[in-house]
DNA sequence: AGCACGCCGACT
DNA sequence: GTCGGCGTGCTC
């Protein structure tokens, strides 16, 4: 197996990529300043914000007409980029960075982006074939390019990939840069002069002219017809000289000093927020993280608000990144009602137009407030002002297949390069963020106190053994629930397993029902009545007797959302039970309808996933009853404990929201487990604090870092194989040098998924360059390797989870 | 990833 | 006699 006989292997250059302050890793990119040159062209051309743009650490060749050779990036997971030599009519502007090109590539034409422009090729310069066409006179926006130039290499993945993936499909296609637009109706001179009387008979005429008058700056066709008026009317104002359309964008910049930028007023903050958002005010032209730590209720949102706020106010744009499950209506809403400009929400819910429309919005500087889960940090920004990442411990931040970039990270590299504040908001900080803002990289900002009267609710520990258990609760908890609803008031029951049971056990010989693809058991569903595999789509019908001794005795083992539903069902018929879980919330916005319902305060019990725990204010619950805290408990995964934490105050935080204080009940069988006592008796921070001293004392992150190659095959020996191949030549390169470890392979937690075997490869390192040149080391070696083409493989630049 | 080429099995 | 299975190899 000959490995690659040069190194590092990145194909877009030798860099090694480090992220500046970023929450994984250990120090600043040296940081270069100068001119990029000013964006110029059609869509962009409200991009310009004087000499604020600092130059890109990767060179952007100078806009050259005599290009030899064009380097292109193509939509394939080959780690390198094409060269081909320019067709005939260059651009107008010359061949530039960023440009798209249509190029013929095995058999057949793709659309690939032009990364530079050289004049020489390693490739044989008469082989090169020539490109078939460019498809755009300005190029495609630089921060956009640079950014994906960046993740690429820090994530070791191809360069086209993270190109075609993260732009909007339309454009993947070919089409223009050029937004969708409507017509806006304006008077001539001679129409803002005219007098109802001059149109004579022609009332309604004459009555869309005094409209229009009221409106200097134009209206928009959709909200002329909105008051009733017609084409006829329109025409008719326009045949007689008063009246002229001109065509905008439908998501149209907003009014050059609009009278006001705020649509309602804000709120009055804290000394504590209003303190944070001082902070983060001496920083507005720099580069400048902070973490906004503040519990639940402890007003976040607002600080967000008002610093966007004073970003637009400055004529720039806000970036927000929000949870996949925190872009709800109502956060949008909160956003919406406060500006009166365009407030962009990226959600998977877009049309393909209505994305192409958002994106052209924000890289035309159109869109001053764009917001949107994770892949929105790819948007590009004419003049960016801020980025804020909410719920910054969020494991939706993270992509788990493909690109798997974390958005927190490259924001931080993208606030980096821009100079701009990055706030990354969390009641509960990952153990990244929180190095880093002990390390005083990261300007810590507290909000301890909740907006509101009352003291964040304490868990109170319940020990589950030696008691008997109903629908996984014990009695005392049965009876606290029982006297909150007899007051009046809602209980949350939280519990993170869907269905009617983990498994179907045997009583007589222990069998238990188990995935016939995967190593995991099968959970039991009573809606409708089947086994279910949580981790493929395998399900099969309940066997009438154990297929192992024949008895008949099978029994459901433990409690799902939908045991707890019905046994809750049973001890308190006189309140509804809602339960709320992926099966049950499948109808769209059935979630919203109910949690609306909920909202209303009548006494009800409501029984959920996490799907509950986060993002939703739900002022009427006063208790909340975690029927098991010991998931994350023991787990292999170094990050179980952190995120179980986290999990634990995101469900506390729905307690007692209102004028009520709240109880939180957590039932577990280790009560008294040091790091679940520390966690109820002091909290999060508390927790946090012996966490990062543990992962320090056993070399684990933030304190080293990580990649993971995963690999997996339905033949466990050829994964197995492979990773033990890769791993010996890895080590064998490292040749005894202690700067990066190697471990493995390892079978990943459940082995068999799907029939599928998957298996690992552990690196780790002090350094982030070393790490890098291993990794990059790696995965040159792979893609040499015949024997990885039946195995499928990946790396993980800091993974998020071992599984 | 696509998309071809290339040899061996059951069918219009 | 062909359609088509997926192994192997390539993409400037």
């Amino acid at each position: 197996m000959p490995p690659p006989d040069h190194l590092p292997g990145t194909a877009y250059g030798c860099h090694t990529v480090v992220m500046p302050f970023s929450a994984t890793t250990d120090r600043v990119v040296s940081k270069p300043r100068g001119r990029a040159p000013s964006p110029k062209g059609t869509y962009l051309s409200r991009a310009s914000r004087g000499g604020q743009l600092p130059a890109t650490p990767f060179t952007t060749p100078a806009a050259s007409s005599a290009s030899s050779v064009l380097a292109v990036a193509v939509p394939s997971p080959l780690r390198r980029l094409f060269d081909y030599r320019p067709c005939a009519t260059p651009p107008p502007d010359g061949w530039r960075p960023g440009l798209r090109v249509q190029v013929p590539f095995g058999r057949r034409e793709v659309i690939g982006i032009v990364v530079e422009c050289r004049d020489h090729s390693d490739f044989p310069l008469a082989d090169l074939k020539p490109v078939s066409a460019w498809l755009d006179s300005d190029p495609l926006p630089d921060d956009w390019l640079w950014l994906c130039r960046f993740a690429a290499r820090y994530y070791q993945h191809s360069l086209g990939d993270t190109l075609h993936q993260s732009l909007p499909v339309l454009l993947r296609q070919g089409r223009p840069l050029e937004a969708r637009t409507r017509e806006r109706w304006q008077l001539t001179a001679s129409g803002r002069g005219a007098s109802r009387d001059d149109l004579g008979r022609a009332r309604r005429q004459a009555e869309l002219l005094e409209l229009l008058q009221q409106h200097p700056r134009g209206l928009a066709v959709n909200a002329i017809t909105a008051q009733g008026f017609g084409r006829a009317q329109l025409d008719g104002l326009l045949e007689k000289g008063l009246a002229e359309a001109s065509s905008e964008p439908l998501i149209a910049a907003p009014a050059p000093a609009a009278n006001q930028l705020l649509a309602e007023p804000s709120l009055p903050l804290k000394r504590e927020q209003a303190e944070a958002l001082a902070a983060m005010h001496e920083g507005l032209d720099r580069f400048h993280p902070c973490l906004l730590h503040g519990v639940t209720g402890s007003g976040k949102t607002e600080v967000y608000l008002q610093l966007i706020e004073a970003v637009v106010a400055r004529g720039r744009q806000a970036l927000v990144l929000v949870p996949e499950i925190g872009l709800t209506p109502q956060t949008l809403q909160r956003f919406r009602k406060r500006f009166r400009v365009p407030v962009v929400a990226l959600h998977s819910g877009l049309s393909d137009g209505e994305r192409l429309d958002a994106w052209l919005a924000a890289a035309s500087g159109r869109a001053p407030i764009v917001i949107g889960t994770r892949s929105a940090i790819f948007t590009p920004l004419a003049s960016p002002g801020a980025i804020i990442v909410d719920e910054e411990h969020d494991g939706s931040l993270k992509q788990q297949d493909g690109l798997r970039y974390h958005a927190r990270d490259l924001a931080v590299a993208r606030a980096h390069r821009d100079g701009i504040p990055l706030v990354l908001g969390s009641a509960t900080p990952s153990l990244e963020t929180l190095a880093q803002a002990r390390s005083g990289r990261y300007r810590h900002l507290r909000l301890m106190n909740r907006a509101s009267r009352h003291a964040p609710p304490r868990m109170e520990l319940i020990d589950l053994r030696g008691r008997p258990r109903r629908g996984g609760l014990v009695p005392p908890v049965i009876e606290a629930i029982r006297t909150t609803l007899a007051a009046g008031h809602q209980v949350l029951v939280f519990i993170n397993r869907r269905g009617f049971a983990p498994t179907l056990a045997c009583h007589a010989c222990g069998w238990m029902a188990e995935c016939r693809h995967c190593d995991a058991r099968l959970t039991l569903h009573r809606q409708p009545q089947q086994l279910a595999c949580h981790h493929c789509d395998h399900k099969q019908p309940l066997p009438d007797a154990c297929p192992d001794c024949g008895s008949a005795d099978l029994r459901p083992l433990g409690a799902g959302t939908e045991r707890t539903e019905e046994t809750l069902a049973e001890l308190f018929p006189e309140v509804p039970v809602h339960r709320i879980d992926r099966d049950s919330t499948r109808r769209k916005d059935a979630m919203e309808q109910l949690l609306g319902e909920v909202k209303r305060g009548e006494p009800c019990l409501l029984v959920g996933t996490q799907m509950l725990a986060k993002g939703h204010h739900l002022p009427h619950v006063t208790m909340v009853v975690v029927v098991n805290a010991d998931a994350g408990l023991y787990a292999s995964d170094f990050r179980a404990l952190e995120q179980n934490a986290q999990l634990l105050v995101q469900v506390a935080g729905r307690a007692g929201r209102a004028e009520h204080p709240g109880r939180v009940l957590v039932q577990t069988l280790h009560s008294d487990d040091p790091h679940l006592r520390l966690l109820a008796e002091i909290g999060y921070d508390a927790l946090a604090e012996q966490l990062l001293a543990e992962r320090r004392a056993a070399a684990l992150p933030p304190f080293r870092f990580m990649a993971l190659a995963r690999f997996e095959s339905p033949r466990e020996a050829d994964a197995t194989a492979l990773a033990a191949g890769a791993g010996q030549a890895l080590r064998e390169w490292l040749a005894g040098s202690l700067e990066v470890h190697c471990l493995g392979p390892v079978p990943a937690p459940m082995e068999r998924r799907q029939n599928r075997y998957h298996v690992q490869l552990m690196l780790s390192g002090a350094q982030r360059s070393k790490l890098h040149e291993a990794s990059a080391w790696l995965v040159a070696w792979l893609e040499a390797s015949r024997d990885a083409r039946r195995v499928r493989w990946s790396l993980d630049i800091d993974p998020q989870t071992l599984s």
